[in-house]
RNA sequence: GGGCGGUUAGCUCAGUUGGUCAGAGCGCCUCGCUUACACCGAGGAAGUCGGGGGUUCGAGUCCCUCACCGCCCA
């Protein structure tokens, strides 16, 4: 009765949809989340392993790249807890203002409206409403993935939390002269109606044309144009030229040397602007002369610094030609552009163009051709605050992982230019500065703004606050720390801070990483996690970047839905390493979902088989050492093996080798020879029972040691089985906070021992697939078994008898012996250390060309191997230099090779 | 223009500090429903680790160089 409720609660395939649901809430319900839940079973002296969740983008569902964020993070998270560390995982949402703005854009527009119809105030109403909506579906698709975050410390950027951390780390960087206002060219996309910073433009390649425009000097004595003297320039955005404030050559260009000082009349505008010299014009582009727009482009804005030119906006915010651009004025940028090129036409002053190869930046979020333009922004100083990140990566008190990325990260803190933080949305933290009439400025973190102006006293009524917010990246800049109380003295904030593991993409190192070292650095005086672990993109099958546009985009749910969430955690983990993109397609999640299935069986099976001395319900024990065969301590012996190669893997950040080695240990070892030859001895009514007890334990203790070192990456299905497995008294309930295994002793020689009957039923499996020998048919065996094999034999013989069909089993002490004993009509496998003659049944359909065909085979290739061995060690330089162990381990190689060729030579030629 | 990554079985990818490392999954071929599992079991075929050069007793593993693909920065 006790078997039927054992072997029913497991079902005959794993069936993730009908537990993993139940699972989870029953670790909501334990509480064993947060640090300090209910059911946590923390070591409050082992250090806190802390992992703040990088919060995804309100902005609708989750994709798989997420799933592979959660799924490390969340192995990380259950590893340490299961260490007995007090272990934090908090998860967050980003408002993504930016982003969030345009995706609400396409919502408002298909009900009709538009951001200019709604006003400010509603607009944020139904960005609010939207937020109502997404989270849940974001939340809820966390939860299927299995990540066990504190809920209750959920963490969203526009909460007021983050609010209070914004308004106090800006006060404190204006305060420190690390922000400051400025007007300069800001990178404007007219479809975003902001700026963005420089990361947000995206340099694009694309074919354009090349003008040539002649501009004539002035004739000073008449004021006029000299009709037959021009400089011709070359520009690729003609109709800027209305901004135009200046014609710059190289000073030592010859063609332009006596021109330089002079003066040319602005073509359109009869506009007279200086000719002047500067380095850094290229002579060899275009004509080698150039049109000066300090307005438009950021490398005529330096030059207009250095020469102290004015600068000519003329164009508003939609990249429209502006009143300044007179007839042009109200044209867009394109049709200026044609409507110029028709006008130089026909005055004569457009001498040519060409097909001109060009990079355009456009903007990330928009793809609009971004336009450069003068505004007043508000910018951060990072030139201070990267050299501190820097120093902390140098000093290793942060570690990037992989390493390799330290260079990137290198290059661009040490080239870093001041980051624009203004945006000219509505959906973001207002920035904290209000002005007074007079143009003062005061910066506060008060939550009601200052109550008079700092400079003149003028009272809070005639202040106006500045109607930009900040860049979203800013608010996610402070996350690590924003998230635990900062700028308050919160526990929270006292106890985990700084953080464990910054675990994200590396396509944000840039945008995200880089910007909270700079900022947790400065304001808490600490780096904000000691390791950046940076995964790769999640790609699909083709190898294509998953995107909305392309319509790839897998929602984890569907993935979930069919093959479980363990086996989509186990896809996106296993032979995958730091840093690499990895394709994720239907064969890597059906192999997960088979492990899933093939752990569940085997557990079906352990369960099933206990002996029926052990009572059902018993509390679980420790195997009885007195009782334990080679099988069992092979096992142990495996089973520890295994869990120090995961500790040095998870140890590494090497997860997708942590998971491999469970895959081989668990299916390749515990099911394929651990169970297989553990069966034997159970079905064994002779045995003792106090033998196939210990054996049966053997079992439930190599279970259990694989369903703990597994968890952390399946850990709906290792909770379910171990939820049906005997437990001893003082586990906990829970598989999610029970402890990590200790790594046990290892036993080499009885591994090897063990290994070398492996090798020999291998052997003789093949010879018997290669002679077509019926797989079901009973073979007679003659086995040659040295006498430091014998004991071992005598336990394992049942098992060898059964894995090998070979009955009679028989052991011979020499190869003499053997010889002697087995008939001539049989066909030999020769194996590495051991023997065997295989007689031939009367169902046997094999023959004696066929055996001698596949020994010679064997010849062949044990010689190819054994010359190489030989060649080695003739090599004396190899004997004098290599280790010692190294020497020792490739004579006893070349030993066992000869010996191998020279019974195959004796099998062959008599 | 600078930098980084990739190039390992038909496909997708692992290979920590150079010494059984030539691997895995899928696919393929041959068998098999042996009472945990056909989401399975047994066996098998398959790669001069992109090309060339070098260092070393020994190199997918370090150095140089070339080629192609991808990414980042300018």
């Amino acid at each position: 009765m006790a078997d039927a409720t054992e072997t029913r609660e497991l079902s005959r395939a794993y069936q993730p949809e009908t537990v993993e649901q139940a699972l989870y809430e029953r670790w909501l319900a334990a509480d064993v989340f947060a640090p300090d839940g209910r059911g946590s079973r923390t070591d409050e002296s082992k250090p806190p392993f802390v992992v703040i969740q990088p919060p995804p983008n309100i902005t609708g569902s989750l994709h798989l790249g997420h799933a592979q964020r959660t799924a490390v993070e969340d192995l990380m998270i259950r590893h340490a807890r299961m260490q007995g560390r007090p272990t934090l995982f908090l998860p967050g949402l980003d408002h993504a203002s930016i982003a969030a703005q345009f995706v609400l854009d396409k919502i408002i527009a298909a009900e009709g409206e538009t951001r200019a119809s709604l006003g400010r105030e509603r607009y944020l109403e139904r960005m609010r409403r939207f937020v109502d909506e997404t989270r849940p579906v974001m939340l809820g698709q966390q939860r299927r993935v299995g990540a066990s975050a504190d809920w209750g410390r959920l963490r969203y950027t526009m909460d007021d939390g983050s609010a209070k951390a914004v308004r106090e780390a800006f006060a404190r960087l204006y305060r420190d002269g690390l922000a400051y206002r400025a007007e300069a060219l800001a990178n404007w996309c007219p479809g975003c109606h902001t700026s963005v910073s420089d990361l947000e433009v995206i340099p694009t390649p694309e074919i354009g044309r090349l003008w040539t425009i002649r501009y004539h000097l002035v004739d000073e004595t008449t004021g006029r144009p000299a009709p037959d003297r021009w400089i011709a320039i070359a520009t690729t955005r003609p109709e800027t030229l209305l901004g135009d404030v200046a014609v710059a050559v190289h000073p030592a260009d010859e063609r332009y040397r006596d021109l330089v000082g002079r003066r040319v009349l602005l073509p359109l505008q009869e506009r007279p602007i200086p000719v002047i010299a500067d380095e850094h014009v290229q002579r060899e582009f275009g004509t080698g002369a150039v049109k000066i727009t300090p307005a438009h482009d950021h490398d005529d804005e330096a030059m207009a610094r250095r020469h102290g030119l004015p600068f000519l906006d003329v164009m508003d915010d939609q990249a429209r030609i502006n009143e300044r651009g007179g007839r042009y004025s109200g044209l867009n940028r394109y049709d200026a552009r044609q409507r110029v090129l028709a006008d130089l036409e026909l005055v004569g002053d457009l001498e040519g163009s060409r097909t001109h190869e060009m990079v355009i930046g456009r903007c990330q979020r928009s793809n609009d051709v971004i336009e450069p333009r003068l505004k007043t922004q508000w910018f951060i100083r990072t030139g201070p605050l990267a050299e501190a990140a820097l120093a902390a990566t140098r000093s290793g008190r942060t570690r990037i992982v992989p390493e390799r990325f330290e260079k990137v990260w290198e290059h661009w803190l040490t080239n870093i230019r001041d980051w624009n933080v203004s945006r000219q949305l509505w959906w973001g933290h207002r920035i904290p500065a209000w002005y007074c009439p007079d143009g003062h400025v005061t910066v506060t973190a008060e939550p009601g703004g200052p109550t008079a102006c700092e400079a003149c006293g003028r009272v809070s009524a005639e202040l106006t606050q500045e109607s930009d917010i900040f860049d979203t990246w800013f608010s996610s800049g402070l996350w690590p720390f924003s998230t635990l109380g900062w700028p308050d003295d919160a526990s929270d904030y006292r106890r985990f801070y700084p953080t464990s593991v910054m675990e994200t993409a590396y396509d944000i190192i840039f945008f995200w990483v880089a910007r909270m070292m700079m900022l947790g650095i400065h304001l808490t005086g600490e780096a904000p996690f000691h390791t950046v672990y940076l995964s790769g993109l999640v790609r699909d099958p083709y190898g294509q970047k998953m995107s909305k546009t392309k319509g790839n985009v897998v929602d984890p749910l569907v993935t979930i839905e069919e093959f479980g969430a363990d086996a989509l955690r186990f896809a996106l983990i296993q032979g995958t390493t730091p840093g690499n993109d990895t394709r994720l397609g239907r064969p890597k999640l059906e192999n997960a979902r088979n492990f899933a299935n093939k752990l569940w069986n085997a557990a079906r099976f352990v369960l099933g088989a206990r002996p029926g001395s052990i009572p059902a319900g018993s509390a679980r024990r420790a195997p009885d050492g007195t009782h334990l065969g080679p099988a069992e301590r092979w096992i142990r012996s495996r089973a520890a093996a295994a869990v120090a190669d995961v500790d040095a893997a998870f140890a590494d950040c090497a997860f997708g080798e942590g998971a491999r080695v469970l895959y081989e240990a668990i299916w390749n070892e515990f099911c394929d020879w651990g169970i297989e030859v553990a069966k034997v001895r159970l079905a064994d009514e002779s045995a003792p029972p106090a033998e196939r007890e210990a054996t049966w334990w053997t079992l439930v203790e190599g279970l259990d040691t694989y369903l703990r070192l597994l968890h952390p990456v399946m850990p709906f299905v290792t909770e379910a089985i171990w939820s049906a497995m005997p437990h001893a008294t003082d586990d906990p309930g829970l598989l999610i906070v029970a402890g990590w295994p200790l790594a046990g002793a290892r036993d080499a020689s009885l591994e090897a021992e063990v290994g070398a009957f492996v090798e020999v039923i291998r052997a003789i499996r093949n010879a018997r697939a290669e002679a077509r020998i019926e797989p079901a048919a009973w073979l007679p065996v003659d086995l040659l078994v040295p006498g430091r094999f014998a004991s071992t034999f005598e336990r394992l013989r049942p098992a060898i008898e059964r894995l090998a069909r070979a009955r009679p089993l028989a052991p011979h002490p020499s190869l003499e012996a053997l010889r002697a004993a087995a008939g001539v009509d049989g066909f030999a496998v020769i194996a590495s250390e051991m023997e065997a003659m295989v007689g031939r049944g009367p169902a046997s359909a094999s023959s004696a060309d066929l055996d001698r065909a596949r020994l010679e085979r064997e010849l062949v290739t044990a010689e190819g191997l054994l010359d190489a061995a030989r060649a080695r060690l003739a090599n004396e330089a190899f004997a004098s230099k290599a280790p010692a162990a190294i020497v020792h381990g490739a004579r006893e190689r070349a030993a066992d090779l000869e010996d191998q060729v020279t019974r195959l030579r004796r099998r062959l030629h008599g």
